[in-house]
RNA sequence: CCGGAGAUGGCGGAGUGGUCAAUCGCACCUGACUGUAAAUCAGGCGCCCUUAGGGCUUCGGAGGUUCAAAUCCUUCUCUCCGGACCA
C-alpha cells in the first residue's frame, strides 16, 4: 500500500496536520476520511470530479472514505426551498449514486465509499447535540459569525439565527463520525480551523488515536475550480491582489454560465464551453486552461488535441507545463483548447448521464432546476 | 411591547395620483467584429399577438378612495434601526 502523500498533494491545495497524517497512516489504525455534502443543488464538476480525485487517492493510501449527505444543513441554509423532504430524495437518489459514478470515471473504487445521512447521524443522538453545544462553549459568536461564510453566503445576506447553529454542527460532525480526516474544498476551511482549534478542549467526544491521545483532525483541502464566465474586469487591474480576484471567479451553481453540471448533455457542455472565457496565449488567468489542469489531466493522465492540419494538426499534451508553453507562444489556440475539452468531458461524463437517463431521474433533476427559477 | 424607516421587474436602485410596463446601472439574450470567449458597436430584455399597433397581468398581501393608484387611505405580513422590559 502506497505510504507517502505525493499524489494526494498533487490534487488538492493544502494539508492541515500533514505530519499527523504521516504518523497515523504508520501506526496502521483505521482511518475514516469524510466530505460534507450540502445538497444545494445540481452537482457541478468541481464538486464531483476534483471532490472524487482526492478521494481516490485516499483510498489509494487506505483511508476509509466517506460522504457525509448533510440535509440538515442544506435545510438550515434555505436551500432546495428548505424542503426537508426533497432535500432527502435528492440527496439519495442524486447525490450518492452520482458521487459514485465520479468516483469511478476518475478511477477511484466506488464500493468503498460510505454514505450518511444527516438526518441518521443524528436521530436520537445525544451525544450529538451535546458535542454542538461542547464546541460552542469553545467560540464567540463573532467567531461563529465570521465563520458562516463556509455557508456561500455574502455578509451582507440576511442572517438568521439558525445559520449560527451551523458551523457548530458542522465542526461537530466530525467529531461525531470519529473522522481523523475531514475533507473538502478551500472554501470550507474556516470551519476546519476551528475544528482542529477546539479539538483538544473536547471532553466528551474527542478524536483519538489507538493510544487514547486527543487528536486534532487533519484537514485536506482540494482547489476549486475556476468558472467560465469573463471577470469583471479585463485585463485584470495592476493594483490588487491577482489570486484575491481571481478566487472570486469560482464555478458556481448559481452562475449559469460558468459551471458544467456532471449530467450535462453534450450539447450544453459544447455551448458551456464555446462561450467560456478564454483569451488567446494567457495562462494566468484561463479557466478553459485550468480545466485541463484540475480535471483532465488528473483524470486521464494526458490532454489530447485534434484539429486540422491547417491549424497546426494534432498534438497530445502530458502535463500543465507543456499544455502552458505551447498556448503561451499560440502552438495552440483557444478554439483548439474549446473544443477537445467539451469532447473530453462529454466522453468523461457519459456514465454519468446513462446512469441518469431514466424518467425518474430526470424527474429529479428537473425539479431541482426548477427550484432554482422558482426561488 | 413602544417609536422610526422601509418592502418596486434576476439583482441594485429611480419613480410619490394620469405622459408608468415603470428612468438608469448590472446581469442576461440576439446580431456585427475576431479561428473562441472578452472588449467594442447595434438591437432586445413582464406575458400574448406576424410589424405599425393592440391586448392582458404587475410595483410585499388583502381591502378601500378616485374617471384614473407603484404613487392616497385602512389593515395585515416581513425586514432594518432605536428604545422599553430584564423576576
Amino acid at each position: 500500500m502506497q505510504r507517502n502523500l505525493e499524489g494526494l498533494k498533487k490534487v488538492s491545495v493544502e494539508i492541515l496536520g500533514e505530519e499527523d497524517f504521516v504518523k497515523l497512516l504508520e501506526s496502521n489504525e483505521e482511518i475514516k476520511h469524510y466530505i460534507g455534502f450540502e445538497i444545494s443543488g445540481l452537482i457541478h464538476l468541481g464538486q464531483g470530479l476534483v471532490t472524487a480525485l482526492v478521494i481516490r487517492e485516499l483510498q489509494k493510501l487506505g483511508v476509509k472514505t466517506s460522504i457525509y449527505l448533510a440535509d440538515w444543513h442544506t435545510w438550515i441554509n434555505d436551500k432546495l426551498g428548505g424542503n426537508r423532504e426533497l432535500i432527502k430524495k435528492v440527496a439519495l437518489e442524486y447525490f450518492a449514486p452520482a458521487m459514485q459514478e465520479c468516483l469511478k470515471i476518475v478511477g477511484g473504487n466506488p464500493l468503498e465509499l460510505d454514505f450518511i445521512l444527516g438526518s441518521d447521524l443524528y436521530h436520537n443522538n445525544d451525544r450529538y447535540w451535546q458535542g454542538v453545544v461542547e464546541v460552542g462553549k469553545n467560540l464567540t459568536v463573532s467567531r461563529v459569525k465570521k465563520s458562516t461564510t463556509i455557508m456561500g453566503r455574502e455578509e451582507s445576506d440576511e442572517m438568521k439565527f439558525a445559520m449560527l447553529l451551523y458551523p457548530p454542527m458542522q465542526v461537530a460532525d466530525i467529531f461525531e463520525m470519529g473522522c481523523k480526516i475531514a475533507h473538502a474544498g478551500t472554501d470550507q476551511r474556516k470551519c476546519h480551523v476551528i475544528a482542529r482549534e477546539v479539538a483538544t478542549s473536547l471532553k466528551i467526544n474527542p478524536l483519538k488515536n489507538k493510544e487514547g491521545e486527543i487528536l486534532k483532525p487533519v484537514c485536506i483541502h482540494h482547489a476549486l475550480v475556476s468558472g467560465l464566465q469573463a471577470p469583471s474586469e479585463w485585463p485584470l487591474p495592476e493594483n490588487i491582489d491577482k489570486k484575491d480576484f481571481i478566487a472570486k471567479y469560482k464555478m458556481s451553481k448559481s452562475i449559469p454560465g460558468s459551471a458544467v453540471f456532471i449530467q450535462d448533455s453534450p450539447e450544453e457542455i459544447r455551448e458551456k464551453i464555446k462561450k467560456a472565457f478564454c483569451p488567446e496565449k494567457e495562462i494566468e488567468y484561463n479557466p478553459v486552461l485550468n480545466w485541463v489542469e484540475q480535471i483532465i489531466l488528473p483524470t486521464t493522465g494526458k490532454f489530447e488535441i485534434i484539429r486540422e492540419e491547417r491549424f497546426g494538426g494534432n498534438v497530445t499534451v502530458e502535463s500543465i507545463a507543456q499544455l502552458k508553453e505551447k498556448f503561451k507562444n499560440g502552438d495552440i489556440h483557444p478554439v483548439d483548447l474549446k473544443n477537445n475539452i467539451a469532447e473530453a468531458l462529454i466522453k468523461l461524463l457519459e456514465p454519468v448521464r446513462k446512469r441518469f437517463a431514466d424518467l425518474q431521474s430526470q424527474e429529479i433533476i428537473k425539479s431541482i432546476i426548477n427550484l432554482r427559477k422558482g426561488s
